[in-house]
DNA sequence: AAATAAAATATTGTATTCAATCATTGTATC
DNA sequence: GATACAATGATTGAATACAATATTTTATTT
C-alpha cells in the first residue's frame, strides 16, 4: 500500500477516489496551490501525492506545467482494457486451481453487499462493482497481482469517464454471479470465458462515441472528499 | 516515462540503475541527506525520486524511518517471478499474432549486441540480457504492457540480488536465440513454452540458498552512477 | 556487568521562501 | 483586424529552515 508521509496520504487517497468516482474528470487541471488549501497542507505534501498518482497512471505530470487528471487517448483506452483482460484472465486461472470453498464464500458475501446498494446508492454501487474485481485478485493471495489489478481497474474507470456516455451499469450483477458459479464448479475454462465476456461487454459499452470535456471547479469538488466518505 | 522535475530524474535514474545492477543491494539504507550531497540537490528533490521508486517497488519507504532498497521475502520473490511469467506469456502471444518480419529484425539486432559484449563487459552484458525482454514487450506496441514488463524485470533483478549467489548468466544467449526462432516461425505455442522454460531456468538458478547482507557505503557506490554510464 | 533511563545526535516530515518558467493580457505595429 | 511582442500575473521548481520523530550514545541504577 501507500507508505510515505502521513499528511500526503489523505491527499493521495482523496484525489484517487475523486478520479475513480469520476468527480474529477480526465484533463482537469490539478494546481498544487488550491489542492493544498483544500487539505490545509503545503505544496510539498501535495506534490508527493501527485508524483505517486502519476506513477500509477491516474495523473499526468508535465514539467513546469503541473498536473492534470490523465486523459487517455482512444488507443490507450484499448490498451488498458487489453491489459485488464490479461490480468484478470490470470486471476481466474489461479483461483480455479485453489480451494474454492473460502473463495466462493468471500465472493458471495461481497455480492450480497453489491445487491444491497443496487438502485439505492449509485456511487457506492459502482465502487463495489469495481471492488469485486479487486477482491478476486486479492483472493489469489498474490499481492503483486492484486496491486496490478487494482491499478488497472482504476485506469479503466478513467477510460469510462473519458469515453462512456453514462457511467451507469459498468458491471452487471448477474455476470458477477455467473463468474462465481463457474469458480464454484471449478471450471477454469468457463470462468475465464465468462470473465472475458464480462469485461468485453464493459469495454464495448464504453468505447463508442467520445463526449468532450466539461471542466469543473476543482476546489469545490475536492471539498466533498476531504473527510473520507466511508 | 518519468516526467516531473528535471533535477529529480537523474537521481531517480541513477538509483534505479544502481539497484538493478546490484550495486545497491536489498536492504541498504538510502538517506536523503547523503544522496542529495552526491547529486548536489536538495532533499526535496531526492524525496520525489524515492517516492517514485517506492511506487515501482524498488524502494521501501517507511514513515519516519526513511527509504531503503526493497528487500523482498522469498514469498514475494516467487510472486514476482510468477507475475513475470504471466506478463511475458502475454508478450509472446501478442507478438506471434503480428507480422514477424520487423520484429525478428529488431530482435536479431539486439541479439548481436548481446553477443558482442558477452565475456567482455559483464555488467553491460547483464543489462542487455534484461533489455531483451523489455524490447520484446515494446515490440508488442503496447506501452502499458511494456511498462509493466520493465517494472517486473527490474524487480526480478532485485530478487536475484537478494537470493542468487553469483549473478552470473541470468539469461542464456542460446535461449534468446531459440525464442526468436520460434517467433520467426510464427509458432506461438513453442515461443510461449520456450519463454516459460527460459524464465523458469532463471528462477531456479536464483531461488536456492539465500546469502545475507553485506552493507556498503551508499555515497561511494552512487558516486559511480552520477554520470549516466551510457 | 547488564539493564534501564536520559540526553544528544541524526534523520525524516513539512512549511516556507525565492527563483524560474509558463500563461495571459494588453499594446503596438503591420 | 490580425499578428507579434512585451509586460504582468499565476504556477511550478527546488532549496532552506524548522519541527517532529527515530536512533545512538552516555549516564545511572540495580
Amino acid at each position: 500500500m501507500y507508505k510515505s508521509s502521513t499528511r500526503s496520504f489523505p491527499v493521495y487517497d482523496s484525489l484517487r477516489k475523486a478520479i475513480i468516482e469520476q468527480a474529477l474528470r480526465p484533463g482537469v487541471k490539478l494546481p498544487e496551490d488550491s489542492i493544498g488549501e483544500t487539505f490545509s497542507v503545503s505544496r510539498t505534501t501535495v506534490r508527493n501525492a501527485l508524483v505517486r498518482l502519476d506513477a500509477e497512471g491516474l495523473v499526468d505530470l508535465q514539467p513546469n506545467r503541473g498536473a492534470s487528471v490523465a486523459d487517455p487517448t482512444i488507443e490507450e483506452a484499448h490498451d488498458i482494457f487489453e491489459m485488464r483482460q490479461c490480468l484478470e484472465r490470470e486471476v481466474m486461472q489461479r483461483l480455479c486451481k485453489m480451494d474454492s470453498k473460502p473463495i466462493v464464500k468471500a465472493l458471495k458475501a461481497h455480492l450480497a453487499e453489491e445487491r444491497k446498494y443496487l438502485d439505492v446508492d449509485t456511487t457506492r454501487s459502482i465502487r463495489l462493482a469495481g471492488e469485486f474485481h479487486i477482491l478476486l485478485a486479492e483472493l489469489t493471495g498474490s499481492k503483486i497481482l492484486a496491486n496490478y489489478v487494482n491499478e488497472i481497474v482504476s485506469r479503466c474507470s478513467l477510460v469510462l469517464a473519458r469515453f462512456a456516455q453514462a457511467h451507469s451499469a459498468q458491471c452487471g450483477l448477474e455476470e458477477h454471479t455467473e463468474i462465481i458459479a463457474a469458480i464454484e464448479a471449478g471450471d477454469a475454462d468457463r470462468a475465464t470465458r465468462r470473465m472475458h465476456n464480462h469485461l468485453h461487454g464493459v469495454q464495448d459499452r464504453a468505447l463508442l462515441n467520445p463526449d468532450d470535456d466539461d471542466k469543473d471547479n476543482v476546489s469545490d469538488i475536492l471539498a466533498r472528499y476531504v473527510t473520507p466518505n466511508s
